[in-house]
RNA sequence: GCUCGAGUGGUGGAAUUGGUAGACACGUUGGACUUAAAAUCCAAUGGACAUUAGUCCGUACGGGUUCAAGUCCCGUCUCGAGUACCA
């Protein structure tokens, strides 16, 4: 062998070198490594945190990366300070599952994963600034997160000044006049005190109080307990009433959980969306689900009782339709007033509804149900008595968990209504209320209520809470449905608080003494008493002595005390993460002032739409709080934001025709029988191409069968020798195709055996690692009807856009494509498959379009002989100037727009051109080279350094677009008649409308056109149609 | 049910203010080169009729505005996403 002959990089595309090569070099020079100080604007760009899964990537998930990468490269050319960093949100619950399973340690299997997913993202070439990466399960990035939450517990809301201030400056108010006149965001069931009274307090008492304050805070909630899971979850974990991973069944219980008082700041995270530049269904579903809505909140006294029925309603104007009040049945009030008569009837009820999983509830919305507590209410305004009823459509946690129903305006209360015979007066200006209620606000006027008679819902609803203000009992009001965040969870793999437990009481660690690191467990499960599994720990008690954990055998309760079990939820670790991305390895502060102040906030965030109630409205939550700290400079951390879309699956599909084994079976065990057969049927499948499907599903036509029965007879008959061997004694026993009506069964094969055309490999598909046996004996019978047996024929696959997953054999792995085509090859192809935002399916086939353009673009750096590298110092012609130009305006504009893929096109277009007109000017290609490197950087840098150019492209100057290269002094008009382009003529620019008008009508297909008619009208827009009416 | 978003060739998609519908790419068909294949290059490619010149239809469907509508207005249908007893 020996020489093997060494192929000049110059000579030909070989992406692998060229791709290894510059990865390599970035990496080496920290070529993207940002300055926190710089003369240069600043620009941040950054992906949402990706968890790192055990399964790597496929093609879907670099869409977004790709995208941002493209902008932050682009920016880099038009000057800015760009910082565009990396990491990992790598706490999580599959690492946990499998530690569960396994025993493995999550750290140690995160740790792997993290691994294939930076050689995969490497691979892609992005601009990361890997110096900055930080992943949330390690010790000192979660010190952090741990330092916030004790921010968050060492804070209260005062509504006087609308943010958090330090519970220094609410002592020191209960001190001074108690909390009578404390404006604060709290739990609803505080007791007043004087200032006397809080200094007599014991210690405990006032922590107590505190804690009710406090912006995080213990408390007994009813959550969202997961029994397969074992943990409790927040709202936006569970989708249509089951858990979000693994969809497990989801009850609700009453647990002692750490909650984040996120309500205190539904109105400004409102607010807050009207200043960022983010998608509209993004922000309608965050406005949903903070849920705001105006009313008016009103007591109702209950009669013969001290207690009174605090209601809200968004229609205080109808409160002259009252007639019963519904009570959630977890509401307090209801084992109070209910009567000795109706007490086995609620206690019953109540029972029943608690039993219901959310989902049961969700389930059977329509079913009417509830129970009549015995008491009645007395109506502000007419003092009449009003039935008090228990009903499982009021929801506990919205409002006060009390309604009073109105059946004429409200549906849920008509339909309650109607079911328990309760009577539905009418309180509405000619409205049929007979068969539904009456919910429309516009256009109605009140009527059989007192003072609000002959008024319109406006006036009406202002002068009803005019006059229960008057009252006393009630008042106008907001009420959100947002709810309180549970910021506990019942797992191992999270981060640890900073808490432990004095009394009963938490306390907060110190600063200096965090992180509380993880402490290592026997197990990851829950203990057999139950607790989380962090109760597994042998050394989690805090020393207040030596401020350190140690082991449990030394708590005493007087300087060693137990720490808290629980684990912060995932969202723990992402709501601060792009602060910390300024200033990664700042071991005194989150962050340094100066970080901060310079990189302010998130210019560009891409990422999922999956995250809109959770990771996005937290986010923005603890940015609110960091805000009204003085920790950030900016109340809202991204500025604009943008969802990629899905990237969904081209499924393949290939046709089994079923067929049949009659015989007579009463000699051998029918068991043993229908076994065989299976077994025969399942081994000797027989699939059918496309087109021959598609015949046999166009029409009932029997001859197609026939044919096809006429192509298998043979392995038909083969088949029946096989049964015959097996069965001797039957006599009949045969084999046909079944005709019937599911005649066919389509499955799902790996995507990789089929070509662009669609064409099955089917040796590769027998030779399949794992399912090669299934069809090893198979018949494929292929387009033109034939057997095949090599290449007589073809078998062509069905097509179908499926979700990406590995259970349809359609998921596409980046590094088969990168092996193949090469990075720049992927990152163009999938900017080309359409708009960013928009879902798409991905088609492998399809790259070779993008690869070919990169094939064309370095050959106009290589027209020397052999394709060596060959550029010319001459004049470009006045069509290349054009070409570049033009180029440079689309691109520009698009990249501006997130428009990526028409600037792929765009490039395509511009390639094709250049190569037309020979272009090899180094005044047109050095510039086209800066162009395309923000979408192809490794082939871009790599043309670079060919044009002579030391070190990275990256920050050059992008391109100069000018004008005076695309003035044109005549134009192709198109000319239609009555709106029909017809045909084209070619004018100079500076023609006056008449003189175009005349131009034209004095051509000769004009006439032609026209066959003698005289035009009615001539429209002439200068530069872009002509149309001739007539 | 409610709230958004979208319907354009065989496929992904383009069309900037209402102004040449289908750019660019895949696929398909034919051709060149080759012993052959791959790669590459050239040509055609919305449909129907005519196969020379042309004509008609065509952006989910039905109306409307306009010299001109994929684009604007009204109504209908279909699909997708989010949300779901929120008083």
């Amino acid at each position: 062998m020996g020489n093997i002959e060494k192929k000049d990089i110059s000579m030909h595309y070989d992406f692998k070198e060229i791709e290894k090569n510059w990865q390599d070099f970035w990496a080496k020079n920290e070529t993207f490594k940002a300055k926190n100080n710089s003369d240069k604007p600043k620009y941040y760009v950054l992906d949402m945190f990706p968890y790192p899964s055990g399964a790597g990537l496929h093609v879907g998930h670099p869409l977004g990366y790709i995208a941002s990468d493209i902008y932050a490269r682009y920016k880099r050319h038009k000057g800015f300070n760009v910082l565009h960093p990396q990491g990992y949100d790598s706490f999580g619950l599959p690492a946990e599952q499998y530690a569960i399973q396994t025993g493995q340690h999550p750290a140690v299997t995160t740790a792997a994963n993290i691994k294939t997913y930076r050689r995969q993202l490497d691979q892609l070439g992005f601009s990361f600034d890997w110096s900055r990466e930080v992943r949330t399960s390690s010790p000192e990035y979660y010190k952090w997160t741990q330092w916030i939450f004790i921010q968050i517990f060492n804070s209260w809301y005062n509504k006087d000044t609308d943010k958090a201030e330090d519970v220094e400056t609410l002592i020191a108010k209960f001190s001074a006049d108690g909390n009578a006149n404390v404006n604060a965001v709290c739990d609803d069931d505080i007791e007043s005190f004087s200032a006397a009274d809080w200094k007599a307090f014991s210690d405990v008492k006032k922590q107590e109080i505190l804690l009710q304050y406090r912006l995080t805070y213990l408390a007994d909630t009813e959550v969202n307990w997961c029994p397969a899971l074992g943990t409790v979850l927040a709202n936006d974990e569970i989708v249509n009433g089951v858990s979000e991973r693994g969809g497990h069944t989801v009850i609700r219980k009453k647990m002692t959980q750490w909650s984040m008082r996120i309500s205190a700041y539904a109105q400004r995270l409102l607010d807050g969306l009207n200043t960022v530049d983010w998608p509209q269904p993004l922000k309608d579903s965050q406005t949903n689900w903070i849920g705001r809505s105006q009313g008016a909140s009103a007591v109702f006294n209950v009669k013969d009782h001290d207690e009174k029925i605090d209601v809200f309603t968004t229609r205080p104007d109808t409160i002259f339709g009252v007639s019963f009040m519904t009570l959630a049945p977890e509401h307090e009030l209801v084992s109070k007033i209910t009567t000795e008569v109706q007490k086995a009837e609620v206690e019953a009820y109540i029972e029943a509804t608690a039993k219901r999983s959310e989902r049961d509830r969700m389930a059977d919305v329509k079913t009417i149900s509830g129970a009549f507590t015995g008491a009645y209410a007395e109506h502000p305004f007419t003092k009449e008595p009003i039935p008090i009823w228990i009903g499982d459509y009021v929801l506990a946690g919205y409002g006060t968990g009390a309604v009073m129903s109105v059946p004429c305006g409200d549906q849920r209360d008509y339909d309650f209504a109607k079911h328990f015979n309760i009577p539905i007066p009418n309180i509405f200006e000619g409205v049929d209320i007979s068969e539904e209620a009456h919910a429309d606000k516009d256009k109605t006027v009140i009527a059989n209520s007192d003072f609000l008679n002959g008024l319109p819902y406006k006036k009406a609803m202002k002068l009803a809470i005019y006059e229960l203000e008057k009252l006393g009992q009630g008042e106008g009001k907001i009420n959100y449905r947002l709810r309180d965040a549970v910021f506990s969870r019942q797992r191992y793999w999270g981060e640890p608080f900073p808490v432990y437990y004095v009394d009963g009481m938490p306390q907060m660690i110190e600063k200096e003494f965090l992180p509380i690191a993880l402490p290592e467990v026997e197990k990851y499960l829950p203990t057999e008493t139950g607790e989380p599994p962090l109760g597994n720990a042998e050394v989690w008690a805090w020393d207040t002595v030596t401020n350190t954990v140690v082991n449990n055998s030394e708590i005493n309760n007087s300087t060693v005390f137990p720490l808290e079990l629980n684990t912060m939820p995932g969202w723990a670790g992402s709501s601060q993460y792009f602060n910390r991305y300024m200033d990664p390895h700042n071991e005194n502060e989150i962050f340094s002032k100066e970080a901060i102040d310079y990189w302010q906030d998130v210019d560009l965030y891409i990422g999922g739409s999956e995250h809109a109630t959770g990771h996005l409205l937290y986010s923005r939550f603890w940015q609110k709080f960091m805000f009204d700290k003085g920790l950030v400079p900016k109340d809202e951390f991204a500025k604009k934001l943008i969802n990629q879309g899905m990237i969904t699956g081209t499924s393949a599909f290939v046709y089994k025709v079923r067929f049949e084994i009659t015989q007579a079976d009463e000699f051998y065990d029918r068991d043993e029988v229908e076994k065989f057969h299976a077994e025969l049927i399942s081994n000797n499948p027989i699939f059918i191409s496309k087109n021959l499907v598609d015949k046999l599903l166009a029409s009932d036509n029997p001859e197609n069968f026939e044919f096809l029965t006429r192509k298998v007879e043979g392995k038909l008959n083969e088949l029946e020798d096989l049964a015959r061997k097996k069965f001797p004694k039957v006599e009949v026993l045969r084999v046909e195709l079944d005709l019937g009506k599911n005649f066919l069964m389509p499955l799902h094969v790996k995507v990789n055996y089929v070509n662009a055309s669609d064409e099955l490999d089917i040796h590769s598909l027998k030779t399949d690692d794992e399912f090669g046996e299934d069809f090893e004996k198979a018949i494929f019978i292929g387009e033109k009807g034939e057997i095949i047996d090599g290449k007589n024929d073809v078998y062509k696959v069905g097509r179908e856009v499926e979700k990406m997953s590995k259970s349809k054999y359609n998921v596409v792995n980046p590094d088969a494509i990168c092996e193949e085509y090469g990075a720049d090859s992927l990152r163009l192809y999938e900017m080309f498959l359409g708009p960013l935002e928009q879902s798409k399916p991905w088609n492998t086939a399809g790259i070779t379009g993008a690869h070919g353009f990169l094939k064309k673009l370095w050959r106009l750096y290589h027209s020397g002989a052999e394709g060596a590298f060959a550029v010319s110092e001459d004049e470009p012609s006045k069509d290349s100037y054009k070409t570049l130009h033009k180029t440079i305006k689309k691109v520009e504009e698009d990249i501006e727009n997130f428009s990526f893929n028409t600037s792929v096109s765009t490039f395509m277009i511009a390639v094709n051109e250049l190569g037309a007109q020979k272009c090899s000017s180094r005044k047109v290609l050095e510039p086209l080279a800066i162009l395309v490197s923000p979408y192809a950087p490794h082939i871009a840098e790599e043309l670079w350094k060919q044009l002579g150019h030391e070190g990275s492209i990256s920050t050059v100057d992008f391109p100069k677009f000018e004008e005076k290269y695309l003035v044109e002094s005549s134009k192709e008009y198109p000319v239609s008649f009555n709106g029909k382009m017809r045909f084209k003529l070619e004018l100079p620019l500076d023609l006056s409308k008449d003189e175009i008008e005349a131009a034209v009508m004095a051509h000769e297909k004009t006439a032609q056109q026209l066959q003698g008619r005289t035009p009615k009208k001539v429209i002439v827009v200068p530069g872009k149609i002509i149309n001739i009416v007539g």
